[in-house]
DNA sequence: TTGCCGGTCAAACGTATGTTTCAAACAGAC
DNA sequence: GTCTGTTTGAAACATACGTTTGACCGGCAA
């Protein structure tokens, strides 16, 4: 009993620190005194500073990516043998996020905030670790967005996919701190949801956009 | 003669390491054993760590910020009054930093990086420096895509912009190894005026997209 | 009661960090 | 050549880190 408290108030302290404060910046110190447990439980429950990382993503992403299969499953269901489209495929994505059962009221941004810190800061072992554990739904979301987008040649479809990748983690990453200036300067409260409300149909717009490629500057005027 | 071979070989060795790992993640061990210079030699030319990072952002941002002021000048100038196209805006972004006298091969890509990097790394002081220091040309650009937009809310502009910035500085600080992993999958040779190329219309696509918002996930479909 | 074992605790370990020190080397002016 | 101020160099400083240790506690089976 007592134990299972002590590894739960410790991965909600790191998960939480982690976010605020990306992971070589937060010490096992931090980590346990915010956790009120003793120094040595980090060592003793999980190994290693990298095993408890590994250990933050596990809790969160082991469940996500069943929700998140189950959501592919139903959305091909429904589609009955046609590809999804690109945007029910990325909504398929979002509401797995935004419906997965929560720890407290920030969950989902503090773990947006931590999948953006794991594509930015280069810690080899987690995306190691990422990679060969959640390799499956990956695949799958990339094996969809390929049919849903058959007009787009490899190369273009490569690079837009790392367009939208890098919108969503470098703006969820940074989520909280936006929220802040946000709401300082609008003075406009924002949610997870809302924000991946508005972020989907910029991603599918950018994603279905005219190709323009290899026009330069182009002096004088040409929008869409 | 000798100091500012110094000062400036710290420079550039910093820039890489910092790009490749991260602020907190470089010492200034590497930092002087890659530059061949001594220990000392950072603290007594720059004063503290967090100083030689801020020497690292401001040799190249205080003379793109200049370019920049004189690439819109010049834009405003062509448009005569009229407002400059988002476009024409995004354009003029992208040939500065595409136009800069490069230190070496890489040089703008590793500057994309770690300015990603400021904004992804919570550092504090980063921060503080960089809005007080280039908020001129920074506001300059945001008001001309408030002036090529005007059909967004305020909010909405906002965060779509967040997402360009995203979609931009993720791109970019990955490009190196993106561009790898191209090469090696599809055979494909890509320069960063090409990944620009490739990514204003992306944007552009995005920024103007038909507002879906608060349409929740549509059961059905709905592509543009 | 005894013995054990998972868990906790304070303390220490070794290492790495940013920074400082101070003597030596250097350059240019007189 | 000598003096003066600047730049380098090797070494040490204090501090913080992740990790390990060994004593200690508490419940439970024998």
């Amino acid at each position: 009993m007592a134990q299972y408290d002590t590894v739960d108030r410790i991965l909600d302290a790191a998960e939480e620190l982690f976010a605020d404060r990306g992971f070589s910046e937060t010490s096992l110190r931090m980590i346990t005194s915010k956790a009120k447990v003793n120094l040595a439980a980090v060592n003793y429950h999980f190994g290693s500073k990298n095993a408890l990382i590994h250990a933050v993503f596990a809790r969160f992403l082991t469940p996500f990516s069943a929700t998140l299969e189950n959501a592919f499953d139903d959305l091909e269901a429904r589609c009955d043998g046609a590809p999804p489209t690109l945007n029910q495929t990325l909504w398929a994505l979002t509401e797995s996020a935004v419906r997965m059962p929560q720890r407290n009221e920030k969950g989902i941004s503090i773990f947006m905030r931590l999948l953006g810190l794991a594509y930015t800061q280069s810690q080899g072992h987690l995306r190691k670790f990422l990679e060969q554990e959640y390799s499956q739904p990956f695949s799958r979301f990339m094996r969809l967005l390929k049919e849903a987008t058959p007009q787009l040649s490899s190369v273009d479809r490569y690079w837009r996919i790392q367009f939208m990748l890098g919108a969503t983690a470098f703006t969820m990453s940074s989520s909280d701190a936006l929220r802040d200036i946000l709401q300082n300067k609008l003075g406009v409260e924002t949610t997870v949801q809302e924000i991946a409300a508005r972020l989907v149909p910029f991603l599918a717009a950018g994603m279905q956009a005219e190709d323009a490629m290899l026009v330069p500057p182009a002096h004088k005027s040409s929008v869409a």
